[in-house]
DNA sequence: TGACCAATCTGTAACGTTTCAGATTGAAAT
DNA sequence: ATTTCAATCTGAAACGTTACAGATTGGTCA
């Protein structure tokens, strides 16, 4: 005799499909007079069913609020209805993760899709969590950030025809869905914009060397100052990835030299905070010795320094067309048809 | 004859268990040469399987990478191994929801768990989500943020028996987990410290009055005030949850009243960056006109203004705590065991 | 009349897992 | 020698869904 007896699930589904628990399509079936197939098909509008058949099921199905059980669908057909959103959880700061998570879930609200984060450290691969995902088959499709111009991810996805969207763009030969911020053109705007102001002597601080969009702004950065006739003042320390300590310390180091620029277009909000913290560190003041135009994604700059001039990346919107466009992935649309490039919105002063 | 042959997953799991598909336990039965029932409890440990068979199967199963299918498994069971996060999708000022994502998936990442964002907005019903979830057991446990004192969420998941966690407190008689940072303790250091500083009329930015955490902080507030014989002016007529605009106007029409506060405290540090616009506005200055003690959960009121006084709260052990307790409590501990308050740090000037 | 056909419906099997209720051992107890 | 028992193992059934391969109509056509 065992001493252990199961019997939680006791009242769950009932032996009667009349039972208390959560109705499936034999509970329909059941009610309808019908088999479960008949209304596996007429809630999906499948055409050998007929008109009133269909409808009636349908109706009973609204009544006693049926909802598939994704547990079974994706046993029987492997599809997830969920999406993974692969994010590296170094802090960041002033991250735009939140707001990539909400124009995600905003745009799958209406759809059967869930939203998954799927997590990595630095310590870790960031091939991991991909393969994990494909390999398990854990989710329809993904999403990813911070791609490389040859990224590892982006030619296993390729390579195992998983449906992936990237938040920037790669140098694959292959054509795959993106979204992504016109970096170039931020830095070609922000540049016009300082030599607008009188400002000669540039500087830029970049994201990280190894991410596609370090390519994009420093080349609309150098191209724009190229045309100007311009010379940079190297300022490639620092990254906007680096802690604030770090830049700030930098930032620091870069006005103490013999010919600091009086100009610098900076690539994150957040990074921005340190980097005048260090102009201010050194004696200066930024609208005064130095102007900047960085981009931000939180709305804080102008209340920190009314002086910087800011170019607004929309991040939840940015999210929204990720989601939008991984649901179109996998319901089938060619990927070529799911690239798009935000443009920047115009430099904008205090007030503007 | 039907035109439509679906033959898509005819190379998945094939016919023989040697097949090229992913392994399952049929695999790897197949394998060692026995039934799929001693594989599952060889896998499990249960305890009716020899010793050395166990030892094999499980050498076989990491052999060929076996991962128990989810699908199957939430079928079967109805454990899903899935935690979902109800989140609010509101534009926040500088939210701290990353970091508490990054802290729930921290904690998470040892375990079968997966982390889902279950979204709500402004318009729908809080309670919503939180039905979704119970009614098509989408989850094996939630975690709710701004919890109300008599909260409906809490009330419904208590009544349903679900797992829960509250970031936050609530006035519900019923004991449920939670984990909260300690407001209280927050608003009587913040006060402590302007009266220290010599200030004596100070007002308070607070959460929506509809938020437990609004009731700890004020009383943190009034009880303190109080005890030093203080008296409070009011300032009622925003919350940290305003937009900026909302906030910087009505925080300089505070400072142009005819008896301005000379100290204030708080509750968010998105919401300070608005605050300290108003009083600038009104061409008074931080550290000098008016103290300022406030919460902050990222770290960047120093770099705006130096004169603040912050206290840090951190988000992500929150959420790894939250994390820890929901699993801990679907694992079966009770409620009472899982309650914690995290005290708030000192409270910091520059540089310290 | 009988054959054929389209329209509609249905049962069975399978996805991968766990649970139930045995089956098969070999050894110990009678 | 038979019974008993513990230790191991096993097949069948079920979770809810969909695909496949029919079944059952009633009508049309030769």
């Amino acid at each position: 005799m065992d001493e252990h007896h199961d019997m939680e699930d006791e009242e769950r589904g009932g032996a009667h499909p009349g039972g208390a628990g959560r109705p499936t399509l034999k509970t329909i079936a059941f009610m309808t007079g019908l088999g479960v197939t008949t209304v596996s098909r007429a809630l999906k509008d499948a055409p050998e069913i007929g008109e009133e058949t269909r409808r009636r099921v349908q109706l009973v199905a609204r009544q006693v609020g049926y909802r598939p059980n994704r547990a079974g669908v994706r046993l029987r057909t492997g599809k997830t209805n969920v999406i993974s959103l692969v994010l590296n959880t170094e802090e960041q700061i002033g991250g735009f993760v939140s707001d990539m998570i909400y124009g995600i879930s905003e745009q799958l609200a209406q759809t059967p899709y869930h939203l998954i984060v799927t997590p990595y450290s630095r310590n870790n691969d960031p091939l991991e969590p991909v393969r994990y995902v494909v390999e398990t088959g854990s989710a329809d499709g993904v999403i990813i950030s911070r791609t490389e111009p040859d990224d590892k991810r982006v030619r296993y996805l390729l390579e195992h025809g998983f449906p992936f969207v990237t938040h920037g763009r790669t140098e694959i030969g292959v054509e795959h869905a993106f979204h992504d911020f016109d970096n170039y053109a931020f830095a070609r705007d922000a540049v016009r914009k300082l030599a607008e102001l009188g400002r000669k002597r540039l500087a830029l601080l970049a994201p990280p060397s190894s991410l596609s969009y370090y390519h994009h702004m420093r080349n609309g950065f150098l191209d724009t100052m190229a045309e100007i006739g311009f010379a940079e003042v190297p300022f490639n320390t620092v990254t906007v990835d680096h802690s604030i300590d770090q830049i700030r310390a930098r930032s620091l180091q870069l006005m103490q030299r013999p010919n600091p620029p009086d100009g610098i277009v900076s690539g994150a909000g957040g990074a921005t905070f340190a980097l005048v913290a260090g102009i201010e560190d050194a004696g200066l003041k930024v609208g005064r010795d130095v102007d900047i135009v960085s981009k931000q994604s939180a709305r804080l700059l102008h209340l920190f320094r009314p002086e910087i001039y800011v170019v607004n990346e929309n991040v939840r919107l940015a999210g929204r067309e990720l989601a939008r466009s991984l649901v179109a992935l996998i319901g089938g649309a060619p990927a070529a048809s799911r690239q798009s490039l935000a443009q920047p919105g115009p430099v904008l002063a205090l007030g503007e």
